[in-house]
DNA sequence: AGTATTATTGCGTCTAATTGCAATAAGGAG
DNA sequence: CTCCTTATTGCAATTAGACGCAATAATACT
């Protein structure tokens, strides 16, 4: 609901338009209780409006991306998913490199790195975005991956 | 060197084999100065031998990244590119999202960050994989994106 | 409301990367 | 060295996503 209305103002201010597909793009994500592919959003979208083009859709989550209202992570699949940064508040993912699961992270467990990549390098870390690959705690137990000589030699 | 000596022996551990193309993969990465596409690897090895398949090295690629020999980023332009872990030792990647600069940090920046998944999560972060969004230095201060009212709420 | 400006769309096309499959070749056993 | 098993390859086809462009439509202005 608010985020409506951001995303509204949030073009305005920068000389773009409010539009018929962007706005069903993001009424989609809301009805999202997971993160969505784009190819689920150009369905549902197409539902109401089947002049939609996918094309259009991916546009449209480029700049929601942008404005931070929308976080896209890239799963095991290979394909892309995006999710409403407002439903459930900004997260980082933790992906699994074996499994493929994708874990939600509170950004407070990443504030002492992005604090850090501020202060060293002045890089502003979107936390929101952050994908973190690894093993999770199965896929270690399990032994699947070796660790080669050098792998933690710099640390 | 050391590391075509790892590659050999960690294919025979997995019942894997060593073949000419995976070879010829391996040895163009170590002619590379900086991270190279696919596709540029691809060239060098069709020079010296013109019948390996594109699909080949990005399976070879894909191989090597799980062996974690070799480190996979997705840069700006859209085209992911790879460097040999051993080259730089270790490292992971700041990318920024609005100029595409790509900027490499010591892991040990990274430290507590990787415990704290390791002791929260039971999560073990592959660093040298990790490729974190944000804004450089210059892009923030050129004002470049704006900050949505929920986009730091829950930290 | 009517008009001018220009951001946006849909469409067609293109590219990076992946995959299924039949043919090939690595490497262990005899 | 030869045979056998099966991992790997090359090839062709497919996919997710990006892009250029002419047509369309959202604003601002009158």
């Amino acid at each position: 609901m608010a985020c409506e209305t951001y995303f509204r103002s949030a073009l305005k201010e920068r000389g773009l338009r409010v539009t018929k597909q962007r706005e069903l793009v993001l009424a989609a994500l809301h009805e999202a209780t997971q993160p969505e592919t784009a190819e689920q959003i150009y369905r549902e979208v197409s539902a109401l409006d089947p002049g939609v083009d996918l094309s259009t859709v991916y546009r449209t989550l480029a700049l929601l991306q942008e404005l931070r209202l929308v976080s896209g992570v890239e799963s095991a699949d290979g394909e892309g998913r995006f999710e409403l940064v407002s439903l459930h508040g900004p997260h980082l993912h933790l992906l699994c490199q074996s499994c493929g699961r994708l874990e939600g992270v509170a950004p407070s467990e990443a504030r002492e790195f992005v604090d850090k990549m501020r202060s060293t390098f002045g890089f502003e870390v979107q936390v929101e975005q952050m994908v973190v690959p690894g093993l999770c705690q199965e896929c270690r137990a399990r032994g699947d991956v070796p660790q080669p000589p050098w792998a933690r030699v710099a640390e």
